[in-house]
DNA sequence: CTGTTAGCGCTTTCAG
DNA sequence: CTGAAAGCGCTAACAG
């Protein structure tokens, strides 16, 4: 056991070195309130001359929990989900626990794997953002004790906590810059309705147009099967087609309008001159487009600090005492040059 | 306790209903060819019909080691990072390993800290991309116990493993391509020396100058502060500036080639037919740049699965039995339009 | 404030 | 092939 040597100092021996029990070091570490300040002093002493490590393997078997916390994510280079990431180590680091990542890879074989992977190491919880619709086995897991938080997912879990972002509000605000900016003809470039988030920026936009009074069958809609940049730029490619050119384009996802701009401006039309075009997401590509994507930012960061607060909170109150709850958090308008301020 | 009302049973429990002993138990888990066929049946019944859930803090606590690793990267939010972070956590997976992510966020405080918990967690390694040159902390961690294993920073532990890229030979790669396809007056948009790579890709680009028997003051060089798109752009505003346009540039990051390419085109020159632009790195980016970009492929994943599988090999050989290595990939090129195959 | 004691749930000799 | 027994290093009562 090669380990067993590399950590030779044991709680017990800064015991003996400092002249106390081993009680007393736990407490040391653990509840300096409960120990006077000499023996603090003798016990942090011999710790650092001998190199003491704890070993939280053994503190967590004793205590029945570990300072760790799981996220799953179906792809930690998708930049929104890395900056969920971010926000989940940020907060989790502040607050002393670690973070084990498990990249389900958008399968739920391995999703499941790694639950369980979760479970065995006795996480706090585990934050994930599914890759399944199956949500009655991820329910199957909670039951079984992995406390789960759903990001990004938010009505699906009957019974658990999440977080999520008001997609629909994003939509709205999207098209209601757009309408503000332009005029009532756009179009809507959207991802497949697999995509509860596609439906509800949808449901936004044409709530804008309800609230201004427009018809909103005058949002024509496009829809692509993939998200991103090649798909942006064939849809643009069909609005070349027909006859009359939209005012303004919503693009569901930064992807699929930076594919708009670019294949719009390679047909020598102007952005925003000729059609204004609104992103989704606010992703790093949004600020480097050649014309700066106006865009929907959604708070990534914010979700995954939230994520960790609210499953810790659900530990500590552990039991009928606990209400879950669903924290949506809103998006913001960014206006950059592609959709500008005034029309 | 909340926790321990959640798993309920222990292999104790499995064993009594199995009508065996726990060791049996516990080696139809780890050593199933010590357990007859039937005898494993009965546990395997056993245990899923009590929703066994192994805990792996009593077996690490017992065994000594962990099952998990830990990741320390500078920013997960940085597509590099996030693609070894992809490499990583896919190796790790299939070893049955999990991973501990850690963002430092390019400060060394956090750094230590995080390094000081997979200590405690006990993992079996910390691959690390340092924020610190300070290697003489890093040295004394691994005197520790901690096991190290530096990425992309290669020669900098004297005792160690690493993995890293060849960033010399992408230099060289990057030039020797515009060499051949435009001529020798080339500009080099690099980043500051304080990173190890810059100086790295600048040998390269001079090594590609000196292979094709070039005086290699003809490569002009623009040093920027940062490496992302703004300064891409100021690089060659002042490009612009000059009397002669070079007839190709290499920008030593994707973000700073992006940048470039977008200054250079809303200034109605056309790329590559005026200039041709090198990047570096095969970022997202490069891809969706409005002029696809031709670049320096570096295998981010490979550099991941590469430091699982040596840290663990380290693990199983530990003591002097080990010999430390430094693993280096070869960064390749890709063509795509900035610049071309065909002068 | 400090010490004593009793395990947490698992793996590992060591005998059968 | 299987069982008995001995802890891994730490924390949580509880008693002083």
């Amino acid at each position: 056991m090669p380990q067993r040597s590399r950590f030779v100092v044991g709680q017990m021996e800064i015991a003996r070195v400092a002249g106390v029990s081993s009680a007393t070091v736990s407490n040391t570490l653990n509840k300096p309130h409960l120990v006077a300040d000499s023996t603090r002093k003798k016990v942090l002493a011999a710790m650092s001359r001998l190199d003491f490590v704890p070993n939280e393997a053994a503190a967590s078997l004793r205590r029945g929990t570990n300072r760790l916390l799981g996220l799953v994510v179906p792809d930690i280079t998708n930049p929104f989900y890395a900056a969920i990431a971010a926000g989940v180590t940020s907060e989790a680091d502040q607050r002393g626990y670690g973070v084990v990542l498990c990249n389900s890879q958008d399968d739920p074989a391995h999703e499941l794997k790694q639950l369980q992977m979760l479970g065995q190491l006795r996480t706090a919880g585990a934050l994930v953002v599914p890759v399944t619709a199956d949500y009655s086995r991820l329910n199957r897991l909670r039951e079984l004790g992995v406390r789960l938080l759903l990001i990004d997912r938010s009505a699906a879990l009957r019974e658990g906590c999440s977080v999520s972002i008001d997609d629909v509000l994003g939509g709205h605000l999207a098209v209601q810059h757009l309408l503000a900016t332009r005029g009532p003809d756009l179009v809507l470039v959207n991802g497949p309705d697999s995509i509860a988030q596609c439906i509800d920026r949808r449901k936004g936009a044409l709530a804008a147009y309800a609230e201004a009074g427009l018809e909103p069958k005058r949002l024509r809609e496009i829809h692509v099967p993939n998200m991103d940049v090649e798909w942006g730029k064939k849809a643009a490619a069909s609005l070349l087609q027909g006859d009359a050119l939209p005012e303004g384009v919503f693009a569901t996802n930064d992807l699929l309008a930076l594919g708009v701009v670019t294949e719009l401006m390679s047909a020598g039309l102007q952005v925003p001159r000729s059609v204004a075009v609104m992103g989704y997401g606010d992703l790093p590509v949004a600020q480097s487009s050649p014309v700066p994507l106006s865009t929907v930012e959604q708070p990534k960061a914010e979700l995954g600090r939230a994520a960790v607060e609210m499953i810790l909170l659900e530990m500590t109150q552990d039991g009928p005492a606990h209400k879950h709850s669903a924290r949506v958090f809103q998006p913001q308008l960014i206006v950059r040059d592609s959709a500008p301020a005034r029309a």
